[in-house]
DNA sequence: TTGTAAGCGTTATCAC
DNA sequence: GTGATAACGCTTACAA
């Protein structure tokens, strides 16, 4: 058995709240009793039970971090990002991975439910379904949402604008001089695809072009649905001179097919990847990619479950934050 | 506030016991009290508390599987392999990421001996410390390692055979006809090293070939670490002929290097790398691996931890499993 | 089959 | 400044 704070009061030969005051360092015990307490504490490696110690706070200083996918880079950066911010204000993280499945998201949701955390962090994922928004209405279940959209916006949320990243792509694509730009965005189960297209058509028509539909490709988030869909567009009518991929595992895929295809990059295609991050950096050449602002992401989050648990936040808090393009070989013309 | 099982025996005018063995499929409940009771739960969404469950029946079944490093795609590989064995047990898994801080592996350590989770799985780090060692001896703290070593091995324990990998590497390598191989490896302070360079060494002798040290490097394991050991080495008097790379991360550095310098691979320089993942298989050329038996290294590292929790564990186990020599085009001489 | 009550290890509210 | 004691929400003997 593992030593209790009541063994350490009957050593100390206290009662258990004052043990408990001293332990906590909270006000109200005798600055010896405190030291004598203390030092009986650390030699025997006294550690609270933070399950009895929640069920009477309740309070468990713990905030999980679910992740619907534990494959994408940008959202390990901003895990790492956020145990930064947690460590600073006293709370442990734990990671939860969905893997989309909305099983396992129920099943973690609990944690939240049962106490065993004072919030949770939604990290991307499908568009919110019931239970999630079940939970939501509870003012007890502290929850924070990261680049995820509900039908009806009840969330604290941080969101990422895609609309405004591929609208800032297509415009440096079309700079670059490619005019045929396709667009290879993830299945539309989460309503951010369809801000991606948002972004991409009005890109077009604002600079004087068409939209062709034709052009617009919905596939699976992942690194072979990115590689067959380029075999794919090379067998249709229309050939594109250029393509924007929305995801970071499809854009290593697509990336694949082209040099596999025998094509160079940029000058048969274009390429604009998703995610500043180790993959499309090693990937010949290097990708121009749009750049999530996963640190500010993190740090509205966190901050964001921090004011909740808190009961500091007044109304919803929606924050929009802007991603990055950033330009690299991949999408440079030479007849530029 | 949730709804408790207190509320539920006052509405199902029954006894709090009942509730509590009705709720968990327990016997001595009449079948029509036990479908009255669920019901009644179930309409109020009602959640067990986790933490007075844990308090109570001293058992979480959550179990913590803490990372030495999150950047690692074969740690991530692993973890989603843990995770499809946990759900199939009735357990969650929580994942704790430590960055290879030895504070927060021990602030993480916590969650074990404060109860928060039945056992804990630690993938990677350095050499077992004071902090792990005196938990290891408290009964209670159900600890596996995983790809770690201790001085004394008083651990549960899976190890992958960094020796017997290399040695395959160097074999493979001098087959090709590569006579100056080097050995770049990580920093000494877990003991992995020291078996890599003797699998290296043993290798080398077998052969009837001569070791030089001067071949054998000791970098940090990141990605930039590897990009500058190779423009060490190409100024250094000796120049190998081929790379063994023990690391992720330090494989792409040195990859990018030798192709940031103009070299081919394998022309000038044969590469065999570590770790079958995305990022090892993105490069051009594909590379050589030695692969980690992922799979399997969760599967015995959670039944083994399953065991000690059950107390089914009799003696102390060590399981080694040996990795795989995956060969590609990196490490293929053009002479052969 | 069901109820009573003790107990899990803390914190918090009172008295003193 | 300190000590009893109730409370947190559940499980589990034991009794009925």
């Amino acid at each position: 058995m593992q030593i209790t704070l009541k063994d350490i009061a009957r050593m100390a030969d206290v009662a258990e709240s004052t043990v408990s005051r001293a332990l906590n360092n909270k006000p109200g015990v005798g600055e010896d009793t405190k030291l004598k307490i203390i030092k009986i504490a650390k030699k025997h490696n006294y550690r609270p039970n933070q399950l009895a110690r929640g069920l009477a706070a309740n309070k468990t200083n713990m905030i999980a971090v679910i992740l619907s996918e534990m494959d994408s880079p940008g959202n390990i950066e901003i895990v790492k990002s956020l145990e930064k911010a947690a460590e600073k204000n006293g709370y442990q993280i734990i990671l939860c991975n969905t893997n989309n499945q909305t099983e396992k998201e129920k099943s973690y949701l609990t944690l939240l439910e049962s106490n065993q955390v004072d919030g949770a962090i939604f990290i991307g994922g499908k568009l919110v379904e019931g239970h999630l928004l079940r939970a939501s209405f509870s003012p007890e279940n502290n929850i924070v949402l990261v680049n995820r959209l509900a039908e009806e916006n009840f969330f604290t949320s941080v969101l990422t604008d895609y609309s405004q990243g591929v609208y800032k792509a297509v415009g440096h694509l079309l700079d670059q001089g490619f005019e045929n730009i396709a667009l290879v965005g993830g299945e539309d189960y989460n309503l951010i695809e369809e801000e991606k297209s948002a972004g991409y058509k009005a890109a077009l028509i604002d600079h004087g072009y068409q939209i062709n539909e034709d052009l617009i490709f919905s596939i699976k988030a992942d690194r072979k649905s990115g590689y067959n869909v380029f075999l794919e567009i090379i067998e249709g009518d229309i050939i594109p001179d250029a393509f924007i991929s929305t995801s970071e595992l499809t854009t290593i895929g697509l990336v694949e097919a082209i040099k596999m295809g025998g094509y160079f990059i940029p000058d048969d295609f274009a390429v604009v990847g998703y995610g500043d991050n180790i993959l499309t950096s090693v990937i010949d050449p290097p990708l121009t990619v749009l750049s999530e602002p996963v640190d500010a992401l993190a740090d509205y989050s966190f901050n964001f479950l921090l004011k909740l648990i808190n009961k500091k936040m007044k109304d919803q808090q929606i924050k929009v934050l802007t991603p990055e393009l950033i330009i690299r070989e991949s999408s440079i013309s030479k007849y530029n």
